[in-house]
DNA sequence: CAAATATATGAAGGATCATTCAGTTTGAGG
DNA sequence: CCTCAAACTGAATGATCCTTCATATATTTG
């Protein structure tokens, strides 16, 4: 079930015809570029508008305002994130807990860095926004699907799961983030990113409960 | 030694006067205070001048422009922060690993946590500024004091301390930032650190060496 | 093909803000 | 008490930007 997105929010309209459908393709590409190049200086309607090759009312027929553009942009990519997340959670069900670290991280690290710039400037658009229910809406489904991959561990049980996976996924998150923030290149972030999994294994066992077989 | 503030970025004047301490002091306040209340979107100069009871011209004396006033205000913040996480390795030199751990943590959710308006202000900010070095010279600091802390261990030698000590710190700061993200209150907060702490224990008994004793 | 609907245009309105500077007040030193 | 520098004032400036709407064009439908 996607997010609820709140009204005052939500695209005015969507598109019917085909050439809406590409004029809303441009105006997000053309925010991305534009957020990547320059940061939320840069986000400007008119700027947007520009770059994407359309005028400046054609975006205010699907964005009330700015903010519902903005808005907009982060939704879908949480969107295709917890899509991957709950992808590859699902294919490990039955798994072995250090196989479901390893691959809950390769997944999470590999989605937020293969295209770092855009990861960078979302993180950095999300301030103009109340994003509250965004976030809390991409943490539950996160949160659900690595419940159910945990729970079904062929190598041991979880107690207190709820909390467990909570801080695994605030730890993953979390550092990828500060990761960020550090301004660390792709190699260093590939040692945090073994380094991680090594942490998150060694959490998983020293929580683990009865072993089993 | 403290952050080499970029010139563009520099207090304009340093006071002589007291009065012009107080008015300074002012500003900061008024400007944590605004920040607090409504976000990034609410410091508005003429707002902090208000607020803080002075004229805007005052504030343009002190400070070349907004961004120099945001950058100072985080400049403070991480400058308090980093003493303090200086403060708890030195006085754990010599401690176990897992002390060590507990103690950090403890320490760094403290500080983020018992104002956490005003971290939370501070985090979103942040955006509005090329805060590369601040931040850089901050996680410096940070990974320094917790390398010569860890380096003390009584109960085991780490290898690769470079590697294992960025990872320690990314993980926390990471988690309490995403748990800010979240949203959680404070009784899940207090669960959270409970769970990094025994996560970055096992984490550390993973990789240390050669036990000692 | 004609009416109805969807989509697109972009100049103009209106509001907000960062920043300046010419002039005033306050405090310190002699 | 007097002088100079430091500190302070706040209206005015200039620039930016979001948003609207009257109008025009394209597409679909009947």
């Amino acid at each position: 079930m996607p997010a609820a997105t709140p009204p005052a929010l939500s695209p005015r309209k969507k598109p019917r015809q085909a050439r809406a459908a590409v004029t809303l393709d441009a105006v997000y590409e053309a925010s991305i570029q534009l957020l990547v190049s320059g940061g939320v200086a840069r986000l400007t309607t008119t700027r947007v508008a520009e770059r994407a090759g359309v005028s400046v009312g054609t975006m205010y027929q699907y964005f009330p305002h700015k903010q519902a553009l903005i808005y907009a942009l982060n939704e879908r990519y949480l969107e295709a994130l917890a899509i991957r997340l709950e992808a590859v959670c699902e294919s490990h069900h039955g798994s072995s807990l250090g196989d479901m670290c390893e691959a809950l991280i390769e997944t999470y690290f590999q989605a937020k860095t293969e295209r770092a710039d855009v990861t960078r400037a979302l993180y950095a658009s999300v301030v103009e926004l109340d994003n509250g229910a965004l976030v809390a809406n991409f943490a539950d489904r996160a949160d659900a699907c690595t419940k159910a991959m945990l729970a079904s561990a062929s190598d041991a049980t979880i107690p207190d799961l709820e909390t467990v996976s909570l801080a695994l996924l605030t730890t993953i998150f979390g550092a990828v983030r500060n990761a960020f923030e550090r301004n660390l290149d792709a190699g260093e972030i590939a040692a945090l990113k073994r380094q991680i999994i090594v942490m998150c294994r060694a959490y998983l066992e020293a929580v683990a409960g009865a072993t089993k077989a």
